[in-house]
DNA sequence: TGCTGGCACTCGTGTGTTCAGAGTGCCAAG
DNA sequence: CTTGGCACTCTGAACACACGAGTGCCAGCA
């Protein structure tokens, strides 16, 4: 079975390079004739006509029907994001505007909310970005308020610049001095650690209070955990659907599946969570899991402050798309994100 | 100009609304034949092409070509809407499933959350639900917690449930006292106030504090009043979108003009801002002011715990749709969200 | 060995025509 | 005012047909 991958010529990737550029940018069937007139690659049709044929061979290209053009299958796009294509770099004045754009958030709401919106802009796809997630993030500060004798809120704020807050229902009334000794001792213990990490930090506390206070301390212990844990599931924010329209012909077919998928936050977290940590991941057509986005791919990365993700954002589109420009945008966007996330 | 609006009689507005209710069914052009035979009508196809033709006159019906059967025009549905359909109740099994799902709501982002949902299935249709306003809710309570010497944390806690905070960089340091002062004086004013009332009954604050003080105070309050106004930019629930794919024949020209409204807050925030407070509104067509909504019709009711309204929500769908069904679950839905809030 | 031009073949698309059916408007009679 | 009848209109489906884009194959040439 060594012929399985067998070795493509340069021409023949050159060729499929053109294939997928043509057909990205005419949304048809590209034949042998219109390749060689569009990209002068030094040869007859008929060649091309050859090279087509081995690389359908191949399972990189295949044509709708005989005596139509050809068209690059999910493996021909895959070779060509992994080998052919490189990320565009955004141009001088775009890198500005996408700068001066996300310069004017006032809070994390904001940056978010523009961040999916200048992607979508730039892309012209549907964009998608995580919110910072909560068990990536630290502690910056956990305050206990005393409301009523007995109601205590409970206010998380972490390094994110996000806050959480719950009320709190205690076994009995709560005394101002254990509620600042409660106050004290999680700080000193949860400030600057990561989310997942505090109920650890935190197991023995009960057991430094006087037995009457230890249901209470009890309590707010739980409920601050419990945040933590529902806040885990994380939250996505979502533009640029009107951009579906553009998808294809086919329209209703494609469409629906896609916009269900969109709805499901638990797809898109899913979907996002696939990303490597590392670099960008493109995940096309049906290297998608779910199936609704099976005709669609997926480029997405983590963005960060300072050198480590804390969420993931990306784009969906439909497989036919620009590859290299919406890394390009995506890789841009996330880079930007990070620094504003790192400023604030 | 006396016979702008003639009387129709009785059998006239019985054929408009059968041909409303036939074409909500068939999604077709519905002939006079056709008609009688599914509606007993007692009269003769002939009989019922006179009417359709005083209705085509009068602008309620209209045929898309000669020999084509009829289609109601917005007007139509107006006339229907108003005169000639009842709101269908939910049948009880519907309302019990309707109390059951909101039931397990856990707080308030989730009972919006299950209300959209909930509003997109029982509809099929595009579902908006908006938060619950907060310049029509009132102040339960306002905290200043201190969280260094000169940053304060002021916590905004409305009685929908709803929590907002917001840091403050004092400019100069800030007595303990000083804050409970502060905290003791707001709280006493404020307690009980609706949001855009407040700032009217803190005017007069800083001027009770030492000039030393002043600044303080008054920056504290200046973010107070800020994140009020700034809230009242409120915020939406959205669920259903790939309901849009039934929407018709002719898909990506009318469904794109209507992803790109639901994908800007503001025109959904004014489409329910036009919900009269009293009853349920429907916008039929051309009556929404915003043109890309102008081949669907939006049903909106106010909703809140007690008998004051504190937000809005409703659906979105074509002109073609079960007016009486939708407004049955519309208000249902108001209804029993409403019963939740209260009850939290 | 690999490229090229030529050629026959395939097949989808667009155009034109026909035809049936649904629906209408009008009219005269009940 | 209602009804049955009738001639007319128009859409949509079905069909035929020609066009052209595109292919695969082959023989010749570097």
């Amino acid at each position: 079975m060594a012929g399985e991958v067998r070795q493509l010529d340069d021409r023949k990737l050159a060729v499929l390079r053109a294939i997928v550029q043509d057909y990205v940018g005419t949304e048809e069937p590209v034949g042998s004739k219109a390749l060689v007139e569009r990209h002068n690659l030094g040869v007859s049709p008929a060649t091309v006509r050859n090279d087509m044929a081995a690389l359908e061979e191949e399972g990189y290209i295949h044509q709708p029907h005989t005596s139509a053009g050809r068209i690059p299958t999910d493996k021909g796009y895959r070779l060509f994001v992994d080998k052919l294509a490189e990320v565009k770099p955004m141009s001088a004045p775009e890198r500005r505007a996408i700068r001066h754009f996300l310069d004017g958030a006032v809070d994390l709401d904001d940056v978010v909310a523009r961040t999916v919106r200048l992607l979508a802009q730039l892309t012209r796809q549907v964009a998608v970005v995580q919110y910072p997630s909560l068990s990536r993030s630290t502690v910056r500060h956990i305050e206990l308020v005393a409301l009523a004798p007995a109601k205590v809120m409970l206010v998380l704020i972490m390094n994110t610049g996000r806050v959480e807050q719950r009320l709190v229902d205690c076994p009995g009334t709560v005394g101002e001095t254990v509620l600042a000794d409660l106050r004290g001792r999680i700080n000193a213990r949860a400030a600057g650690q990561r989310l997942p990490d505090v109920p650890g930090l935190l197991e023995e506390l009960p057991g430094l209070f006087e037995a009457a206070d230890r249901p209470t301390v009890s309590t707010v212990l739980a409920t601050l955990f419990e945040t933590m844990a529902e806040q885990r599931e994380e939250r996505i924010m979502l533009a640029g659907t009107a951009n579906l329209t553009r998808f294809g012909h086919d329209f209703p077919l494609t469409i629906q599946p896609v916009l269900e998928a969109l709805e499901e936050q638990v797809v898109l977290l899913r979907l996002l969570g696939e990303t490597v940590d590392a670099g960008m991941t493109v995940r096309i057509g049906r290297e998608n899991a779910y199936e609704g986005l099976n005709s669609t791919s997926v480029v997405s990365v983590g963005y960060g402050s300072g050198d480590e993700s804390v969420a993931k954002l990306g784009v969906i589109g439909p497989t036919r798309m620009d590859y290299p420009g919406t890394m390009g945008a995506v890789r841009a966007v996330a880079r930007y994100v990070g620094q504003i996330l790192a400023e604030s």
